[in-house]
DNA sequence: GAATATCGGACTAATTAAGTCGTATATTTG
DNA sequence: CAAATATACGACTTAATTAGTCCGATATTC
């Protein structure tokens, strides 16, 4: 299935709050609390984040995480790609030394999925950490 | 990840290869042979395409299947939706009744992602199986 | 020095995907 | 009509991936 996983979803939920409070150590304790979800995972995929360059750590007591770089240039494919340690690829065989499919060279479908591929990875990067956290009119109507 | 499940890759090949020899009834056993795939696989999902109406089967010792309708009218959105019985949604939230969310009223992240999500979805929309199918100068060069 | 944060690897659990198997029915061919 | 081979479909098993836990370490504040 095309789904993000919860790592990626956990690392953009955060990324997302470092941005609105962009002066501010945010720990991972407190975005696992707010959305009550595993603290560990939230922790690592900040890590992950953070060797790369996208956030930058603070040990202590009053430690926690910021951004490290204009939110504008932060991509959510890049994200995918830190956390998942590739970019998307909807199929192995295009992994270049994914050479172990059968019949690699009679493949007829390799070429258009590829075309898929990249619209798909230019999805991910057209939008940034920016635009994830732009401020929206967030009228819930929910009349019963 | 986001990744194509097998199922669907089986199906995106099954249906290149009807639409390439559109007057044959092509039997699910000759695909997986061509591909050293599953043959009960790839009958499964020729068989879901059956009940929505891509393919038409025939059964018998000289049966199989073909497809039932234009393949420029068949998109790749379309085998996604029908293989995996949900059009693709890259977090749950999306699915309407997934109102388990801890915390669905106050997520800030639902929204950018419907973005991304539809943007997604008219990738694969954009494609149809006539596309998939069309000739390609297929030039491999592999100079060693 | 106690409390609480990051850091990171090893491990287990849970979920999902992949693939198999059995039985039934349809159709062609000898 | 009987053998061969196709679809049809559900139940089941196995494999792979993902999610999540746990531990011990270091850093920093109070």
């Amino acid at each position: 299935m095309l789904k993000l996983s919860k790592r990626v979803e956990y690392a953009l939920l955060a990324v997302q709050e470092m941005a609105l409070r962009p002066m501010e150590k945010i720990s991972a304790t407190e975005i696992a609390e707010r959305h009550s979800i595993s603290q560990s995972l939230v922790a690592k995929v900040l890590q992950q984040l953070g060797r790369e360059g996208v956030t930058r750590s603070y040990a202590g007591v009053t430690g926690g995480y910021m951004l490290d770089k204009p939110t504008h240039t932060i991509t959510i494919a890049e994200i995918i790609r830190i956390i998942e340690g590739s970019p998307t690829a909807i199929v192995d065989c295009q992994h270049a030394e994914h050479h172990d499919c059968a019949a690699h060279s009679t493949c007829t479908i390799r070429e258009p999925l590829t075309i898929l591929q990249e619209r798909i990875q230019a999805t991910f990067a057209s939008m940034t950490v920016a635009e994830l956290a732009s401020p929206r009119t967030f009228v819930q109507l929910e009349v019963s």
